[in-house]
DNA sequence: TGAGTATCTGTTCATATGTACAGATATAAA
DNA sequence: TTTATATCTGTACATATGAACAGATACTCA
């Protein structure tokens, strides 16, 4: 299955590289499929959205239950919606957060699996 | 379903807050996923996850492949190791790196879904 | 309109991150 | 052992990141 001719300059495989190249998906696709995982990449936003998938919270119930400033959660937020990770619902004065799709569970169910076993 | 209740101090919806706390999971594991998502998290990491799910490569395929210097996907790699993303056996000199396990093939699958839709 | 509250935004600062360069290992073969 | 090659590691540096503080909006109600 394995090529194991030595390579020609260094040790590429040329064919395999070639191959490989041609499948890779496009850099567009490649930064954005990082940015998605760096938005799940920080403890804070981690709790932010798994809080979220109990239920609805406004900014200052997430406040409370991660325990960090009130700015950190708004500013962690903007960068959830950005990337379409959650929505909200505006009563009054007050903002209902919400998980934007089913993706971040089945993301967070794979990611647990990975860490836990 | 939700409670409308106004809050006490500030806006802080309290048997909430207590119930997700409840169900949050520890610091440990969200610090945990949050490493893995991490890891996913950077375009070069991601461009080397993706050419490892066709096919096992040494260091310098994945050079010639990604674009870096060598230094810099093996860095990289290291990272990857760390994390038992990925795997690799040598052959002589060589060594050829592979997908740890296929909870990678399916994190990007769903993370495509979600930045493709 | 004005006061009060929930949330957002601008800014600053300490820390983390990714890369390249140079040099260190590890293995194979002479 | 010596040489050559594949990969790793230490380091430095530019940039990115996350948090808090202060101040700005947005909305409600009197």
């Amino acid at each position: 299955m394995v090529e194991l001719d030595k390579c020609d300059i260094h040790c590429i495989h040329d064919k395999a590289v070639q191959a490989v190249r041609q499948a890779l998906f496009s850099e567009d696709v490649a930064v954005s499929l990082a940015e998605l995982f760096k938005a799940l990449g920080d403890p804070t936003r981690v709790k932010i959205l798994f809080s979220l998938m109990t239920r609805e919270l406004c900014v200052c119930d997430l406040t409370a239950v991660i325990g960090v400033s009130e700015s950190a959660v708004s500013h962690q937020l903007k960068i959830l919606r950005t990337l379409r990770l959650v929505k909200f619902r505006r009563e009054g004065k007050i903002l209902y957060y919400s998980l934007a799709d089913d993706h971040i569970e089945k993301l967070f169910a794979q990611g647990l699996e990975h860490v836990t076993e």
